[in-house]
DNA sequence: CCTTTATTTCTACAAGTGTTGAATATGTCT
DNA sequence: AGACATATTCAACACTTGTAGAAATAAAGG
């Protein structure tokens, strides 16, 4: 895939290398993480002259953020929360997750986790993004007290679920089927909901 | 602390300088992370030259592995559990999990998930210690089906709550008491482990 | 006392890191 | 056509990394 070209403007810019980059790097940092992710991989990767990265992006962590994708699919699943009884929440959240991972932000997601444990700055993000922009906007709209509380749980259970699948690789340990472990899943997000607390 | 001293034999071998390069191991892993986490800067925060944390251990991978203690409290907490009813264990198996995180462990389980992020070995050492030495042979004293499926959820839930706290630094965002966040806890595991899975 | 062995330091190497300077080729605007 | 901006590469700098060689000092054993 590594084409050799010479310096220059090339003929056809349809090319679109930022792109290519930026897919190459998203896929390296949720891969090996932040700090073994280098400049020269992420380069090597999307066939490309590693000072090129540099300059669309300036610099290393500024690159990682431009990785970072906030999912959209959320604010209208947020809005249908509302009309739903109490008991389904469970599975109607875990459902939103669910979905949410899959169409592509699960490699956000194990990125960020992965950066946290090096970089103070992406920890930071982990709190904007998932806690404060979406985990506690979904509770806020649930009529039950310690929002926070239960907002923060849900984060941890969803940072601990991608973090013994995806970077501890735990599935081939499991037998269980899919349809199993998401049962088990929403039941434990409907506790997180709808235990009582004093 | 970093007191110069001449190469050779100190006069009295009361040092124990390889005790000393353990502890600012485990506190700087816990701290950093894998990578972050330098031979120099061990051998700094120690006050000892970085050879001689060579010497005594051979090279990085190896000083992370001694750093790694598995809690030993759990043995007896596994015997009590099995005579203990089914409604109470969620608050058994948590009250056993705060101690462990308390007695000096939770600084082991920081490094171990932090390094986990960059080197597949640690991810390894999380899945054997904390999954299979830890909650599976937990779980396995209770009477319950999908014994694995419940000691993976339990892993997650804790590397979850850990990361949040330990990692994101969350505490400042919850203002719920350690009173009320550890009824939650228990709540959860409680669903985890007696949740009916058809 | 003399040899051996354990402990500790100094020095340095080879590799890899993020990042920059300078050059080259193409496109775009006037 | 000429001036300028954009895209791209090559080469390199300054620094940090894990790690190894060799020496210095003192204890231990004969």
């Amino acid at each position: 895939m590594t084409v050799k070209r010479s310096p220059g403007r090339p003929r056809s810019s349809n090319s679109d290398r930022a792109q290519q980059i930026l897919h190459a790097a998203g896929r390296l940092f949720a891969d090996l993480g932040y700090d073994k992710t280098t400049i020269r991989l992420v380069a090597e990767s999307a066939g490309v002259d590693p000072k090129l990265v540099m300059h669309y992006f300036g610099n290393k962590q500024r690159l990682f953020i431009a990785t970072v994708k906030v999912p959209r699919e959320v604010g209208k699943a947020i809005a249908l929360l509302k009309l739903a009884p109490k008991s389904t929440w469970g599975k109607r959240i875990s459902e939103v997750i669910w979905i949410a991972q899959k169409s592509g932000s699960l490699q956000t997601l194990v990125g960020v986790i992965r950066a946290s444990a090096s970089e103070p700055e992406a920890a930071e993000m982990f709190r904007q993004f998932y806690l404060e922009n979406l985990l506690l906007p979904i509770v806020s709209g649930l009529e039950v007290d310690h929002k926070e509380l239960r907002a923060v749980m849900m984060s941890s259970l969803m940072a601990g679920y991608t973090f013994t699948h995806q970077i501890v690789g735990i599935e081939d340990f499991v037998t269980a089927k899919e349809k199993t472990r998401k049962q088990l899943f929403a039941a434990i997000v409907q506790t997180i909901l709808s235990q009582d607390l004093k």
